[in-house]
DNA sequence: CGGCAGCAACGAAAATAATCGTACTTTGTC
DNA sequence: GACAAAGTACGATTATTTTCGTTGCTGCCG
């Protein structure tokens, strides 16, 4: 139904910004994701006019300063663009592409191990049963 | 050192057909990756062209028909490919992909969510141990 | 009332990606 | 030696992304 477009990676800032903040004018979104002001304002204005073209965002233009929200949520794009990028570039091999992100990830708390412990092992149960 | 440039969608193609088949003419490549024969011979040319022009094929010249080879691993690729998405889409958390992409993951086979699993295991050690 | 600040709309330019056609070169074959 | 087949090189074209300047509208303030 939806099939909106990827955004691009200047639209995810955008997004990102709309996401965190909830919506926002552009003179807001500007500001924000061009704190060292080496954009043009009329760049973002004319960024977040083709996103509304493309239906990645809603307006609101009952106001002189329209103001835009995202049209998807932020976990609805992130697994859309994680399933482009998993089948290009690991040919559709989630497990492959994991593997290779927890080598990578310093990070990942104790915590955050554990939760991805517990996904797997449900993952593990659910395998038995039902589906193989 | 390298810092070779990310490939674009086509020239991941191609590079995926160097790492699986092996170096390859231009012919070869283009056989494999245009089955259906949508494409020009000449577009595969091209491209490899200028992928080389970029250094992300090495080229033997020696032949007639120049054998090229891809100037990087596909794990190294992946790796980098990775590790921007990761920052541009996830915002560097590996950890929030990695429970995505685990909760997209149709196949995983039980190997494989083993695999992960010995992985998880060794990293809470380690978090244990010395790295915080 | 007149001017200025703030905003949206638009067109255009530069950069990159992807595609193809044409022209030139090499080589094996008769 | 001439021709056809197969290659490479190169320029041109189209589409997309990112960026900006200019224009025109709307209110507010003095």
């Amino acid at each position: 139904m939806s099939k909106l477009p990827a955004p691009t990676p200047s639209e995810l800032k955008i997004l990102q910004c709309l996401w965190h903040h909830g919506p926002a004018t552009v003179r807001s979104v500007h500001e924000r994701i061009n704190a060292d002001g080496s954009l043009s304002y009329t760049t973002t204005l004319k960024q977040m006019q083709i996103m509304h073209g493309k239906g990645l965002v809603e307006r609101d233009d009952s106001q002189r300063a329209h103001v835009f929200r995202a049209a998807l949520g932020e976990a609805e794009t992130q697994e859309a663009m994680l399933n482009d990028f998993m089948s290009r570039v690991y040919e559709g091999s989630a497990s492959r592409l994991v593997m290779q992100a927890l080598g990578i990830s310093r990070p990942a708390s104790v915590s955050e191990l554990e939760e991805i412990d517990r996904l797997v092992k449900k993952l593990r149960a659910d395998s038995e049963r039902g589906t193989e």
